[in-house]
DNA sequence: GCCAACGTTGGC
DNA sequence: GCCAACGTTGGC
């Protein structure tokens, strides 16, 4: 079920069906992580950013092409986001308790890479920013969801998702193949993306970036594209 | 709290 | 379609 992809569904839309499920189930183990993680995640990045308290940088991952889950296509790519009204649209369906943190955390304004996954050419296709802050999922009270939870409830929801609006495509899509070239260097040579999540948390959905500082800056960016480095995540 | 079975992720 | 990686579940 942990599944970042995410549906066409309008953004911020009230919801209010479906009476959750009546079984009484595991403690949210993420509970008690999400403090750390996030208080380690403000650490990492005001380290990181030398005290400015810059902004942190996001990847989402979706899937681009179609795939039925229990009987719903869950594509969504970034042209479907495009298409959506003001551009924009909830990212639903993450039902991982680190990827949930990491939407929690995140901030109006802040920017995320959409990244293609499960696809013909995965790779960064372009830039969203985040335009509504962390809110229940409703698709978790849904029955006929592929992500119905039943075990969550309305009064105590678990899954969180946030409003993103598309920004621009990439100047160049970024082929995983590229990343994992560099990535795989890095790991040589120290590099910034020594440790970039997408590979070393392989299933990772929902993960931090940070912002290249000083020389710390990707060959795959000299297109006067978005720099961008790894956390250490 | 351990850990084997199971289910999902996602590249190839 | 295969299957490695890895998160979750649930018996004990």
């Amino acid at each position: 079920m942990p599944r970042a992809r995410k549906r066409p569904a309008g953004a911020a839309r009230p919801d209010k069906k479906g009476p959750g499920g009546k079984r009484t189930k595991t403690e949210d183990p993420g509970e008690a992580s999400a403090k750390v993680e996030n208080s380690s995640l403000q650490e990492t990045s005001a380290s990181r950013d030398c005290g400015k308290n810059l902004s942190s940088y996001w990847l989402m991952k979706s899937e681009p092409e179609s795939r039925l889950e229990r009987g719903v296509d869950v594509k969504f790519s970034i042209e479907d986001l495009r298409a959506q009204p003001k551009q924009t649209a909830c990212w639903d369906g993450v039902r991982n308790y680190q990827a949930r943190n990491f939407l929690r955390a995140m901030k109006l304004e802040e920017e995320a890479f959409f990244y293609h996954s499960n696809c013909r050419e995965p790779g960064i296709a372009g830039l969203m920013k985040i335009v509504k802050e962390a809110y229940p999922d409703h698709t978790q009270f849904e029955k006929n969801n592929p992500h119905y939870d039943p075990s969550s409830k309305e009064d105590n929801p678990k899954w969180s998702m946030v409003d993103v609006q598309f920004v621009r495509m990439m100047k160049r899509f970024i082929p995983l193949a590229e990343l994992k070239t560099h990535h795989q260097a890095h790991r040589a040579t120290g590099g910034p993306l020594k440790n970039m999540a997408l590979f070393t948390r392989q299933r990772l959905s929902v993960q931090p970036l940070t912002r290249g500082k000083n020389g710390s800056r990707l060959l795959i960016t000299c297109q006067s594209d978005h720099e961008f480095t790894c956390t250490s995540w």
